[in-house]
DNA sequence: CATGAATGAGCGTTCATTCAT
DNA sequence: CATGAATGAACGCTCATTCAT
């Protein structure tokens, strides 16, 4: 699309893609018609299509915006922290903390993944999210602060605990998000037979 | 529906779950239309609504199936070994095994979890996979094995650690099921910073 | 589409071409909706689909039937007749014949012509019939009945002023179609400036 | 419409009038969306409805100004020539070069003629020409240039040469105007088997 | 004069489901 | 048991036209 737009313009389309994703995430994507956004607008159907060429693309859109997002609050979380692992474990408190005022987000992302004419643009923002993990796992791993490892195997492992920790945990039960973030930093520290020697204290060593 | 069949309706019904269960794994649910699955059988639609409700229903009684299958082969994968941390390592040798041998139903299960429809059949689904693995985590905190820690959340990482090796490594890269155990499993026990002192050797210690 | 059918599908398959064939030539091919075809037979719109792929379907079909139907009218109609330039009118004759009874299909091509997705579809048809007439006009050259000329332009000429006299005189003014036939024929054989001798000809003087 | 227009707006107008023909005679006039129109020049929606009163009247007027230049076009081409059969040559000629650097308006026209609301403006159109190729139809009768006829029938049959052979051979194969014109004046002479004199008309032989 | 956001009726098409045969 | 024709609500999308700015 691309279209240039006044401000009211920008208004609207941000109007809309805040709607859809409250939408898509409550009903889903494929239950949530194009009427139904704009009925909840109150605008006419043509005001759609005026934004967005397609129902499609309006969800690649926020996608795209997420995951964005995303990765910009990481950038600053970590800012100028220097130690390997403490950047890993910013990265990680960082995301927890986003997903937990961006749920929607989760639950698109999690859809997404599942239908073909989204993957390509899933696959990607997973590339870019693994090769950030990645380039830290592998700092720690140059610095010596963990043992050499596939570094590539080990951050998709740290990512899996991350999402999976944030669905069941976060989403599902509702818990605050740096409480999260503590289990998935400890797992993926000691794992299941380390023994960490005061946890928490440890955290941000 | 509990229909009582004969042998032949038997076959017929196993024939539709199963070509359904390809179609719906490389297409999509929402793009399979029930028409797409009798004219691939070469019967009619009337077959189809003899044997199952709705499309809904067939789908539901495959996600039904295959985790009936896949517990089943984790139960007789642990056997009557009775080390608690080796039943661990048993039963997520053997899901590895499984999905490897079942990609289908990895991918509708994935799909299955972002649709309301499916959500309570996928939850019951996950509570019992969860309360299998919880209860093993649970064994080993009993006998010292691993440290004491919230069972529930730890039996979550170890599926979450699980979960996303098997759908990038075993699915992605499709690289065999016994190395990505390995990986699973060495990641669990250590975590990033734990040493493992030679990997391979240690893994059904 | 090609789906085999029932006698009674293909009652119902000739039910949809004729009324549509009607609604297109007497309303235009863009104002006729298919809801407009399907509420006109009193069926539902799935029966619609089941048929024809497409609206667009429908009436690449149509065009394909008239033309076969025309072709195969103007071959029966010159039978075994043997003399070159008798067998051209008796060509001429049958379409106008055919054409006064098959008015809808003359503005459904006439249509299909002004329209990109019907092009080659027409085209098709256009160069049949002008490799008829071609040949047609070939055997009088070569039997010296006509003088040698350019026989595709020559044979194009016949065509054209059949089809505006079919337009005008035939459709728009509803005369006989032998009479058309006859002011066809006769200013074919003589232009503007040959002294036509035998009687036939000369009647509409 | 009729708005007094200032020069400028004179031009703009004529802007529009010339791309729209060329958009409708390439794209089709259904496809061709008043949108694309103003878009392809760069202006907003409102200098569209402040020429033109809709799509259909914009339409109209370009067939209405094409009518005009190439019936304009005739008369000069005939200008004082006072031989009846050659008047009838002359505008036979002129129209042909016409079309030939008209390409457009002949779609267009054509187009037209198959759709309900522009058929009272292109049923206009085609009296005036058909009045006027009667008229030198009749004068040359009168004179005894050609025998007596019907002198409506004939003036269409020319018509429909003329017709067919700018089609197929002008627009079709872009032949030059003037061959063309050369076998339409040929073949609507002599006919068939009429036998051309002199050269000229001869020389497709 | 000009912009471009907004309207909304209407379109072609899909498809889970039903049911006469 | 099985067929396949039929249903019809619902969908994504288009676009000529209007009008506040």
């Amino acid at each position: 699309m691309a279209r240039r737009l006044t401000p009211r313009g920008e208004q609207r389309r941000n109007e809309l893609m805040g709607f859809a994703t409250a939408r898509f995430a409550a009903n889903g994507y494929h239950s949530t018609s194009v009427a139904e956004l704009v009925d909840g607008l109150g605008v006419g159907k043509g005001v759609f299509y005026w934004y967005f060429d397609s129902k499609e693309e309006l969800f690649i859109e926020i996608l795209r915006d997420g995951e964005r997002a995303l990765r910009r609050a990481q950038w600053e979380a970590i800012g100028d922290e220097s130690v390997p692992l403490a950047r890993l474990e910013l990265a990680i408190r960082s995301s927890m903390d986003w997903w937990s005022s961006h749920r929607d987000l989760y639950v698109l992302i999690e859809f997404a993944r599942t239908e073909a004419s989204f993957a390509s643009s899933i696959r990607k923002g997973e590339r870019v999210a693994l090769a950030d993990t990645q380039k830290l796992v592998q700092e720690a791993i140059d610095t010596g602060a963990i043992p050499d490892r596939n570094a590539v195997v080990v951050a998709q492992a740290v990512l899996g605990v991350s999402s999976i920790l944030a669905r069941t945990q976060l989403l599902g039960r509702k818990r605050p998000a740096s409480d999260v973030a503590d289990e998935v930093i400890d797992f993926c520290r000691h794992g299941l037979v380390g023994s960490p020697t005061d946890g928490r204290a440890q955290r941000t060593a």
